[in-house]
DNA sequence: CGTAAATTTGAATGGATTCAAACGTGGTGG
DNA sequence: CCACCACGTTTGAATCCATTCAAATTTACG
């Protein structure tokens, strides 16, 4: 019978079950049998990071690739002067890491926002399904597609214009990708480095669109409520 | 004998041939045998666009892509309220409308900066030569990460700190891409479209910088001269 | 050679930054 | 349990940088 190994290393909670997976049919495994998958398995971990964990650094030489399995992860790259900015922010079924599968090093810093899970799939794996499954090479241009539509994103939306519609066009940003209703709170510092603006200019605006009722604290889950419709009108200027 | 059909498009200056093409080690089909790209090569064409032409445009349903063989092509995406911003600058060798492969419509309106070459490369080829050769699927992994990398590159060095700082970075990035001495000019429109700052602002910083000496006309071939290390100081702070 | 487009320059305005300090909050140890 | 510290957030005031609007000037091109 096929050995699923126990987990040796105890950071890692528990081993993948990718065959039951929730997000399954949204991740990278989504076109293969399952018993190909069941292959694969026993060298796939699945980990839950705490707040502002890193998942790996920027130059490290990538050894697996990431799917997350729930919260949220940011990707952060330093200018030479020392100062750092977020390049993207990651959700349930994103893929991170994927530089790995064409043998280059971490292009950024992954660092966990809030609680994580995720899915460490090793470059092995990859390799050994990929020869003989083109489908799962079509999977990984797709997570490269929506790494690009990502960043592309993050230069016209949230690098233009007014302090003010850049941080409207975030909430609205993290209103739809969030799970559930409202949307994930966020740090002003996180969202001066997101919107390419001071942590206080982000506090400043977020202030102001808490007197108008714009953004409210949704007490049970800590999230926030968003107006959506106010927060398009401000984001449609400039 | 394979017959290589003569091109029917007037527009099409004349078939490509990629096996004796001066930069094919370069491009996507470095790691196909010569005879399987000549039969690939009966649907592949070679352009020539004159300053300012698209190549495609936002939201065209993509039937194919891309490679640079001469000049530089921008990839420009509009904002709602009409205002353009440049997303990224491809030079010779780059591979531009990658989401074709993937059966997306192209995410971006592709314009020539002076006059260019390229190909085309209808997405038959690529579905035909992609299946029996996992070496072009690793190649389109490696453009996706570039242009990825191109993108977080527009983020960093382009969207970030002073306009100062944001020219210069420009400049010294043209110099490093473009080949040959000095770097490729380029317009103040575009300079600031691309850094996200007015068309003013860009002329002003040029104008200082060659009042400082640190760029200037080379009249020969029309590009400009760049003192690089002061440039990098520049670029280096903020 | 004349017109359109791109570049340069000026002066006034406005928005974001900077530097500083006050405030609230969560966690630690006494 | 409370005092205390560390950290993130908020707010203020002065400054600075980029924008805006306008006009002059140069360049490109038919």
């Amino acid at each position: 019978m096929r050995q699923k190994a126990v987990c040796t290393d105890p950071e890692w909670t528990r081993r993948a079950d990718c065959v039951h997976c929730a997000i399954r049919n949204r991740v990278l495994f989504a076109d293969l049998p399952p018993d190909e998958l069941d292959d694969a398995l026993i060298v796939i971990d699945d980990q839950v990071l705490s707040h502002n964990r890193a998942i790996y650094r920027e130059g490290e030489e990538g050894g697996a690739l990431f799917t997350i399995r729930r919260g949220m992860v940011k990707l952060v790259r330093h200018l030479p002067n020392g100062e750092e900015r977020i390049v993207r922010l990651l959700n349930v079924a994103d893929a991170l890491g994927l530089e790995a599968v064409i043998g280059s090093s971490y292009k950024h810093t992954a660092i966990a926002v809030g609680e994580i899970e995720i899915c460490r799939i090793p470059l092995e794996v990859i390799r050994a399904l990929g020869l003989s499954h083109p489908e799962l090479s079509i999977q990984l241009m797709i997570r490269w597609q929506n790494g690009l539509d990502c960043a592309d994103r993050a230069l016209v939306e949230f690098s233009t214009g007014t302090a003010e519609a850049r941080v409207a066009r975030l909430l609205l940003h993290l209103c739809a990708e969030g799970v559930g209703a409202g949307c994930p709170r966020i740090g002003r510092q996180d969202m001066g480095s997101m919107l390419g603006i001071t942590t206080e200019t982000a506090s400043r605006v977020m202030a102001d669109f808490k007197r108008r009722g714009i953004v409210g604290d949704l007490e049970p889950d800590g999230r926030w409520y968003c107006h959506q419709e106010q927060l398009a009108s401000i984001a449609g200027q400039a």
